[in-house]
DNA sequence: GCACACATGTAAGGCGTTACATGATTAA
DNA sequence: TTAATCATGTAACGCCTTACATGTGTGC
């Protein structure tokens, strides 16, 4: 997956591995992150499977920064990967709801705790969706022709979107949550 | 994770691997699965640890069927994991917003076309929470002492509520989508 | 006789996380 | 001079997925 992020952010432009950690911190994280360990050496795999060439940018003196550059071959997986589908749910996976459905021998308190632990973090989230994430993108994004900023910014939208509606549905089921357990007693 | 769902299981009552496959498939699958060749490798490297112990039940002639049985030490570990409370969100991963993302220079209808299947998808999975999966999990369940059953399936509700609010803020927010995407040409 | 559920494993490869490791530039 | 940011990598380990592999019991 790493692979089309990567390929999807350098076919706007040649860009280093540092740049694109950057980027993915600041626009994809929230649904698709990576340390820079994975970034930098699936770059160099992907080197190696002709989707990418790189060239060392000596211009500034010693400070050595390897550009990667997308290639035809490259373009071409780009465009085939979003041609074909999604057809299938993932697995979800949540820890916290695993931690939840073992609850029961507990102390209720302790799980309240837990739980409130959770809402103060999704509430921090949903304040980030709300007041930073797209002027923090706009300010990291790569060089794109003026004409498709417009399109871009509608599907980027949609993905923040997401985020919003996610955040606002997991506090309204932990606030749910903690009032059933509040009640238990 | 997938060892504190063993442990979680096995300290209700000893059972198989074939045993826990199916009763994870039928609760805790919709936040956390396994398929089969993972839960026996863990299962014996957590026997290995000490967290288990096995038998293989030869009662019923040629079935061999390998039974494994929770030791102090592996409740212990359960209770501690279960004290430590969770204190951060998860990195979130979605490969449909990693699509939706990248879509700018996509026609905009094959875009829609996949967000239609995912709506079916989601769709389904919600009449799933709606009308299945409480009962089929109540038949797999292992046996509970008859005073925990209660306060057992207020917290397994609250997983299932979670997957119903999940399902219904996926469907809002890809009709939203859609909608807007229709309108976009 | 055949299909399906029961039952248990191994192997290979990819993905993701944490830690280790190094060095230059810039602003306070 | 010291901290933050820029910049690039390697290593180890564990987790997850897919595929391979085998064999029995039960009901139609």
């Amino acid at each position: 997956m790493l692979k089309y992020i990567l390929l999807g952010f350098l076919n706007y432009s040649p860009m280093t591995g540092y740049d694109l950690k950057r980027i993915i911190d600041h626009s994809t994280a929230h649904f698709w992150h990576a340390y820079h360990s994975q970034i930098y050496t699936t770059l160099a795999r992907m080197e190696d499977e002709g989707l990418l060439t790189s060239e060392t940018d000596d211009s500034d003196d010693k400070l050595s920064r390897r550009v990667y550059t997308i290639t035809p071959t490259g373009q071409a997986a780009l465009a085939a990967w979003q041609r074909q589908p999604l057809t299938s749910l993932p697995h979800g996976k949540n820890e916290l709801l695993v931690r939840l459905f073992f609850s029961a021998d507990r102390k209720t308190e302790e799980v309240l705790d837990e739980l409130r632990i959770q809402r103060r973090l999704h509430q921090q989230q949903l304040e980030l969706y709300n007041h930073i994430y797209l002027d923090d993108y706009l300010n990291e994004a790569p060089p794109t022709e003026q004409q498709n900023v417009a399109r871009e910014m509608v599907f980027w939208q949609m993905t923040i979107d997401f985020g919003r509606a996610y955040e606002q549905m997991y506090l309204a089921w932990l606030d749910e949550t903690i009032n059933k357990l509040t009640e238990l007693d």
